[in-house]
DNA sequence: GCAAAAGTGTTCTAGTTACACCCATGC
DNA sequence: GCATGGGTGTAACTAGAACACTTTTGC
């Protein structure tokens, strides 16, 4: 089967830059290894073409299912690429998405294609495919720049964490220490965090309590004209 | 001539939000009357499709070009839009542009499609084509949100302004007041303001001194750490 | 001399930063 | 009992907000 235009048109594919948190909170990125050429056996974003009847969001949201077996996460439109030689076959246009989500919620494992799925740590990424390195670059910059001024920081965590745990989230991805002081006090004060009155445990000194993100009140602080900001 | 894939491919184009200043500060948008169907004679944001040889940022800087004579502007990629429906002919995916230009040193006119360009005020839009008005919005919140944090505000005003001009901007875009010392204060603290020892002339008023902006200056105080700020 | 916008400092308040010790648990 | 991370308050400093009058020009 073959489809016809008047005039030329490029394809369209969505990437997907996919931060989760290894057992250490050290900030990892989602990788697939290429099955075919170009760039066979080399890692790359997982992504794909979209589809006639599907949104571009479908789209990013379809292949990480599709590719990752990740279900519900954050997703959201990062920047789209379009230069003319990003793609030595044919003029390719790929609007790449970043996306959150913990990863011991997930067992990530590849499904089509007989491509390998993987986590790396940002800070040591084999060389990647087409423009990668620079969709991840932007991502990366993306998610400093949005955590400080939006609580999305939470996606990446499991539903119940304890403030460390959310602290070093923050220093991992901000790449800067923060005092335990002032971050616990600033993110107690605004009162997003519901104490679950549980502890954590299994663990060989002191349990620290477990917080969950309030998100409805969030949502109605918001309304309101509340920022939050770390 | 006919363009053959083996897969059905989306028409991709681009359209631009074209932000400039009136002669009261008051915040206009560049729009562009349709002369075809869908939509013929209703207003539409500047755009068209993205050729095979030119990236996406080329098509958005040619088609401002083609439709509106204005060469040199700051542009920037603004969001991708990609819903099924959005156009009725056929699927069309469309990467938005916002720019920003000083009025007062271009003559807008139509040039092609016999087409009219106009500006009109932010507050009092017409209807426009397909899902323009959603595009306008994002690109006001994106403009509200940058220009707090980077000096792009200067790129709507003449070379050569004065502190009150600067100030009515930044209550324009951002919709509030601000207090004229503490403004004052604030950006001559900065110093990224080059005082030309010129003044207004032909007020009837106490002249104003006219400033520039110092734009290596601020290159050089970003490589430093500095965070602008409004 | 009057209308219109330019220009100029200080006080108060709120938020940010810096900093050190005791506590609870597992082994 | 020791190693490990959990948990807590205050003082100094800095940035932001509120606020009113004099100056210069054209007409």
């Amino acid at each position: 089967m073959s489809y016809s235009y008047e005039h030329p048109r490029p394809a369209v594919t969505v990437d997907c830059v996919v931060f989760g948190l290894d057992r250490v909170q050290q900030l990892q990125v989602m990788l697939i290894q290429r099955g075919l050429t170009p760039f066979k056996d080399r890692w790359a974003l997982p992504g794909g073409f979209v589809r006639p009847e599907e949104s571009i969001e479908a789209a990013a949201m379809r292949e990480l299912q599709e590719e990752t077996g990740i279900e519900r996460l954050f997703l959201e439109q990062l920047y789209t690429f379009g230069e003319v030689e990003r793609d030595p076959r044919d003029r390719v246009i790929t609007i790449a998405y970043y996306a959150l989500i913990n990863i011991a919620e997930y067992t990530v494992q590849a499904r089509t294609d007989a491509r390998d799925a993987a986590w790396f740590d940002v800070q040591q990424l084999p060389k990647l495919a087409f423009d990668h390195q620079q969709i991840f670059q932007v991502a990366k910059q993306r998610l400093q720049g949005k955590l400080r001024y939006q609580p999305i920081g939470f996606e990446l965590l499991p539903c119940k964490f304890t403030l460390t745990q959310l602290q070093r989230l923050y220093e991992t991805v901000l790449e800067k220490k923060l005092d335990k002081r002032n971050f616990r006090q600033k993110i107690l004060k605004m009162k997003l965090l519901i104490d679950t009155e549980q502890m954590q445990s299994g663990v060989s000194h002191r349990p620290a309590k477990l917080y969950q993100f309030d998100e409805s009140r969030y949502l109605a602080l918001k309304e309101a004209g509340f920022n939050f900001e770390i």
